[in-house]
DNA sequence: AACGATTAAATCGTGTGAGATTTATATGCC
DNA sequence: GGCATATAAATCTCACACGATTTAATCGTT
């Protein structure tokens, strides 16, 4: 027990420190293009599909209007995407690419290439770790989301 | 190729999305003693050993001065650290847990079975996560620090 | 001992993140 | 149709994170 919490400890360190290792090492690569971090994985989302609601590009980043409201600005004032409320609906802001956005593209296609390079890993692992994320990912939301599923 | 930047789209963010959900599932336990989640990993490494510098915490937790300070802080207003010059050398700031923050490790000691359970990995899957970010963070370091080995 | 170089914290400005609240629009029920 | 409810963004406040700079103390060399 006195184990366990060792290595819990020692596995929230990890996590955390890969997630900052992950973002160190995009940073120098996307000062590059002028993008921070949270705007490439924004830009990435709209490349793979364009014209998204905020609600829709905070649902794959998990964040929320209060982060990408101003996120979003940032994307516009760099004329990379324009932000327009939907006629049929006026509560909803569509996201959707400039020409100057979609031209991005094309200069951060050479990073995915520097990651795994650096990560060193054959395909498999890298599949591997890929699927490690997604169900830690999963498990602590439903975790968060309902903390007793056995009803309280 | 296309295969590739496909890939690593999705690594970058079920990597991004991990780390969120790491510190979602933190927050509502943390918050019952008055942490957060950057807040509760210094207090972690100051459990595992007390009396360390600004520098030598920042360098477990991969963080410079300019963030550690304002949050050694709000530690030291919480009454949970004492922060106090080095006599032998001024340069260095101490920081100490009071009392206050040696008790608060007890209340603090049921978080890692929470998390272990959320997870609901085994030992043996635990193992290998824990492995695997440690080698994320030190490829990615390594290829920080030194983008280019062979000279340039 | 003196002065340039190094080191440790702190400070400053910008950009995330998150909880809570606010504003504006749409929907449901009578 | 009219009003309570629900939903989507935006706004506000606080707390990280980081690059860049500043301040203060130590070290190294002469």
């Amino acid at each position: 027990m006195a184990n366990a919490l060792q290595l819990d400890q020692f596995l929230c360190f990890s996590v955390y420190l890969a997630g900052h290792s992950f973002n160190q090492f995009y940073r120098p690569l996307l000062e590059e293009i002028g993008l921070t971090y949270p705007q490439y994985l924004a830009m990435v989302s709209l490349w793979s599909r364009d014209d998204q609601t905020v609600r829709e590009i905070g649902k794959a980043l998990s964040l929320e209007s209060n982060t990408l409201t101003p996120l979003l600005k940032r994307l516009e004032a760099l004329a990379l995407v324009s932000r327009t409320r939907d006629p049929k609906d006026e509560r909803q802001v569509r996201i959707r690419l400039t020409d100057k956005g979609r031209e991005l593209r094309k200069q951060a296609e050479h990073i995915p290439a520097c990651v795994v390079e650096a990560l060193g890993l054959s395909q498999k692992e890298l599949d591997d770790l890929h699927r490690t994320m997604l169900l830690v990912q999963k498990r602590l939301q439903e975790s968060t989301e309902k903390p007793s599923p056995s009803g309280v």
